[in-house]
Parts: structure tokens; C-alpha cells; sequence
RNA sequence: GGUGGCGUAGCCAAGUGGUAAGGCCAGGGCCUGCAAAGCUCUUACUCGUCGGUUCGAUUCCGACCGCCACCUCCA
């Protein structure tokens, strides 16, 4: 079965077909640097992330490409406040963007374009513009002409009427027209600039987009993906930009990710509400963040608060209990036909349901609730199965890591026993448990029971069982 | 004013023109010296309200109520 995509430019679920099937090309709006990202922002990274991840377990080669906003009002009004640099100030919040998309699980893009970076493309496409007519220069600034593209609304289902009804920007009287937007905005005392046809100045941010884009993707790309907030103006303006200067389609899917909310609210820096994604991150294994983020579709609003974590957290804990269990099966030996376990059928049952989910726009909900059913149908069977059941289990493992690893809701590494001092730290735990258990047998509950609280303390976590006692280390918080 | 979206059990959240995935919580059971953890069973005659179309609607249409977002920088 072929995938659909949501796409914001027909409203409405289409196939997918990439242009070229070599390689899928992906643009995904990353933040603009002047701070440390939110969740919100997180959201949107993570969607992009999980929809890189699917296309390559689906076989396609992915070219993903995600930028930085490095220069900006934003980043000048914060660098001023604090007395640095602007270059300085996204510089370091570009680094922490980094590595808190790292601690999140993100996979790299293949290219993290700056826009500082690329001002002479930018120039390039607005001296294109220019020579088109699309564009004009006052005062050392270059506008877009909007009533140059004649489809301009086409994104955002805008009539001009309607943009120019509710306006309650402060109209610049120097613009033809209300709607021309800034590709280039000459340079203000004190301000980063730099040299340009029209004088000194700095691209405005729409112009970032559709250069890095085009210079890195192509003049047509396949995926453009962002937050809900860019599709009107950002990428209106982007489309504008680039359909114009090269005559082609500029992306033909259009993703937008809904907001995260927080108290019903829409999460937002201006708002003085978002929850920082490192602060999370320190409250929060990455998995659980992980789960959270992706428990509702991305074109539905989702809440944050602490409960939803901690729901998030467990589902996680019986996610890794189960394969936990698995895990020893894992391995080498061949799926058996005469196996005819109902499992094997639960398995297969369980990808399709995930490919399923995840070929309709990638429904992580959806796929979430295939690898659960299959957990519970584990858990079930698991204890009445004999050793003949082995390489069915091995297949239940393979299955399920495989699409858990989609998700990036299954860290083996951090799962492994792979330090140099395992052997030991296991023996250690061993020895007490055996002090403890003789304990236990001359009903010393007091030393028994000190053990057990001492050990949870380091985060051990023992239980009883008929088969004899076994620990386990808790997930760190 | 324009545009788009949402309203499903205590909570979160999928979904379909034919009768509601999954997770959390709660209650029962197993296990335990007692626990914890784990496993397991149970939990929506009903999908905001009112109409309409239909053999049949939560799913389609209309109205209404409530909520959110974009139209200004924001993922």
C-alpha cells in the first residue's frame, strides 16, 4: 500500500509520490536562535525526525535538510538585552539547539543550513526577483511585490480582500501595497549587515527559506514541513518567492505540525508559557518524551502538562518490561514453519497495522496502539510458552524493536549491559541480594528489608518471585 | 470581519456509514513474609446539542453551543 500525505496546499490527503524515487527531499523550518527551543519547537523537529525515520525503513533514500535562523530582530533585540553579539548569541543558542536535538533522539539532518551563511544566494534569487519585476527597492530595503504572483493566497486559502480586512499590522506607507513583504531591509546603526546591490543591510527571513532551501534541495522539493504558525505568511511567502524566480513548483507536500498547548493554550515564547525542551529533558528519559510527543497525531493539538508525561511514562514501563522479557530470545536462530504459533500471526497482524498507520500520515497514534495490542498479546502467551515458542519470540523481538526504533521509543544502547564494569557491579548486587536472602530465611525482615530500600535508593529495583529473587535498574529520571 | 481546526469513557487518545484501537488511572485476581514491580481480568448500548439524508450515523449534510488557532514575530 502507498502512502498519503496531508498536504495544507489541496487540503487534503494525497498519495505520495516523491519526484524523484531515488531520493526524497525534505525541508523542515527549524527554529530561529535567539533562545534555548521549547517543546513546541520540539514537536516539530520530532514529527520531521519519525517522518525521515519511516521513509527510510520504507526504503527511500532521504535528504533531509533543516536550517537555523541566525540573524533576525529577534536575535538582535535579545543579543542587545545581554550585551553580547548577535553572532555570538546564535552561535551558542545554535549549539544548544544541537545538542538538545540530540539528547531528544533527533538524528542529525543531512544539512543544517544558516542563513548567515547563505546571504549570497539570497541575494542571487532577490536580484532575480528584481529582474523579473517582482520586486522593488526603497531606501536601500527590496520588497516583494505580491500582486506580481498571481497565486498568491493559494497556501493559506487567502483572498487579498481577506488579507487586507483584518490587518492589524501597521501599515509601512512606503510599500505599494500592504501585502509586499521585506526580502532585504537596509541596515540599521549598530546592526549586523552586510554588503548587498542596494547597500548594506540583511535578508528578511522569508528570503532565508526559499534560497537555503532551493541551493540545498533543488528548485522543487518534495516535503516542506513546519509548525501551523509558518503557513501564513512565512510559507506563503516562500512559495511566492521561489515560484516566481524559477517557474516551478516549489514544494509539492506541504506538512504542517499542529501546536503543542499548554493549559489549552498555544505554547509560545511570546507567551511566557513553553516548557523548555532541555528542562523536560532533565525531568524525563528521552523515550517518555519521546511517547508523549507523538501519543496524538502531529495535525492535532496536544496538551503538555505533567500528567500526560507521566501516563507517557508508563506505557513506556510496560513497553520495556516486555521487551525486556524478549530480549533473551533474541538471535540467530531461523523463524521455524512448523512454529504455527497464533503469535506469528500477531506479529505479522502488528505491521501491517503499524505500516498501515504510519502510510496515512503518519499516524503515530495509530502505530502505537498496533505495538501495544502486540505487547499485550506477548504478555499473555509469554509464561505457557515452551522452548519450541523460541524463534517465534525472536521474531516478536525483531519486529518490535524494529518499529519501536522508528518511533525512537526503544533505546537499546542504553538497554545493553556493554561497560567494562558490569560483571562486577552485577556480582556486587548478586552477593547482597544472597546476604539478603539469607536474611529472608531466618525471617530477618528488618535486614532484609533494609537491603531493599538501600538498593532502590541506587535506583535497583528488586522483586520476588517464585523462581527466586531477580533486580533490575530503574529507568533514570 | 476573513480562514482553518477541535469537542470520543475518570484522564489522554485513535477510528469507521453497520454498530467504538491503544495508554494512564481505578477495582478484582495471581505472585510476595509484607511490599514494590510485574502479569492478568473488568471498565463508553455510546462518540458536544438539536435536526436532516440513509435500511442504518459517532462517522455525511445543516443549525446551534463550547473551545482553539492563523490573519503581526513565533515550530
Amino acid at each position: 500500500m502507498g502512502m498519503k500525505i496531508y498536504n495544507s496546499l489541496s487540503r487534503q490527503l494525497e498519495d505520495f509520490v516523491p519526484l524523484n524515487p531515488e531520493q526524497v527531499s525534505i525541508y523542515s523550518c527549524g527554529p530561529t536562535v535567539y533562545d534555548y527551543i521549547h517543546m513546541g519547537n520540539a514537536r516539530t523537529a520530532l514529527i520531521t525526525d519519525i517522518i525521515r525515520r519511516y521513509l527510510v525503513y520504507k526504503g527511500y533514500n532521504v535528504k533531509l535538510v533543516q536550517n537555523l535562523t541566525d540573524i533576525d530582530d529577534k536575535i538582535i533585540n535579545r543579543a542587545a538585552e545581554l550585551g553580547v553579539s548577535a553572532k555570538q548569541l546564535a552561535h551558542q543558542n545554535g549549539d544548544a539547539f544541537f545538542e538538545d536535538s540530540q539528547r531528544l533522539g533527533i538524528q542529525p539532518a543531512d544539512v543544517h543550513p544558516k542563513a548567515t551563511e547563505h546571504i549570497p544566494e539570497m541575494i542571487d534569487l532577490i536580484q532575480t526577483l528584481l529582474e523579473k519585476g517582482a520586486a522593488y527597492v526603497i531606501d536601500g530595503s527590496v520588497y516583494y511585490r505580491v500582486n506580481q504572483f498571481a497565486e498568491y493566497g493559494k497556501l493559506s486559502n487567502r483572498k487579498p480582500e481577506d488579507l487586507l480586512a483584518g490587518a492589524r499590522v501597521e501599515i509601512d506607507e512606503r510599500k505599494e501595497d500592504p501585502r509586499d513583504f521585506d526580502m532585504w531591509k537596509a541596515a540599521k546603526p549598530g546592526e549586523p549587515s552586510w554588503e548587498s546591490p542596494w547597500g548594506r543591510g540583511r535578508p528578511g527571513w522569508h528570503i532565508e527559506c526559499s534560497a537555503m532551501a532551493m541551493k540545498h534541495l533543488g528548485e522543487t522539493i518534495d516535503i516542506h514541513a513546519g509548525g501551523e504558525d509558518l503557513l501564513f505568511p512565512h510559507h506563503e511567502n516562500e512559495i511566492a518567492q521561489s515560484e516566481l524566480a524559477t517557474g516551478c513548483t516549489f514544494a509539492r507536500y506541504w506538512m504542517h505540525v499542529a501546536f503543542l498547548k499548554i493549559d489549552g493554550k498555544r505554547m509560545g515564547k511570546s507567551e511566557q508559557n513553553f516548557i523548555l525542551l532541555r528542562d523536560a529533558l532533565d525531568n524525563y528519559p528521552t523515550e517518555v518524551i519521546r511517547h508523549f510527543l507523538i501519543s496524538a497525531h502531529y495535525r492535532h493539538p496536544l496538551d503538555y502538562n505533567p500528567e500526560s508525561l507521566t501516563k507517557s511514562e508508563g506505557a513506556l514501563r510496560r513497553l520495556n518490561n516486555c521487551l525486556d522479557a524478549l530480549k533473551k530470545y533474541d538471535g540467530g536462530v531461523e523463524p521455524s514453519e512448523t512454529t504455527a504459533a497464533p503469535l506469528q500471526h500477531a506479529v505479522q497482524r502488528m505491521k501491517s497495522q503499524f505500516t498501515q498507520a504510519m502510510d496515512t500520515d503518519f499516524n503515530t497514534a495509530q502505530a502505537l496502539g498496533a505495538i501495544f495490542t502486540l505487547v499485550s498479546e506477548v504478555n499473555k502467551s509469554l509464561s505457557t510458552l515452551d522452548d519450541a515458542a523460541t524463534p517465534v519470540l525472536a521474531e516478536v523481538y525483531q519486529a518490535l524493536t524494529e518499529t519501536c526504533q522508528v518511533l525512537g521509543i526503544y533505546n537499546m544502547e542504553a538497554r545493553n549491559d556493554d561497560g567494562d564494569n558490569v560483571q562486577q557491579r552485577d556480582q556486587l548486587i548478586n552477593l547482597l541480594l544472597e546476604i539478603r536472602q539469607d536474611a529472608r530465611n531466618r525471617k530477618d525482615w528488618e535486614t532484609s528489608d533494609k537491603i531493599r530500600d538501600q538498593l532502590k535508593e541506587l535506583n535497583v529495583e528488586i522483586q520476588d518471585t517464585p523462581q527466586g529473587t531477580t533486580w533490575k535498574f530503574l529507568a533514570r529520571s
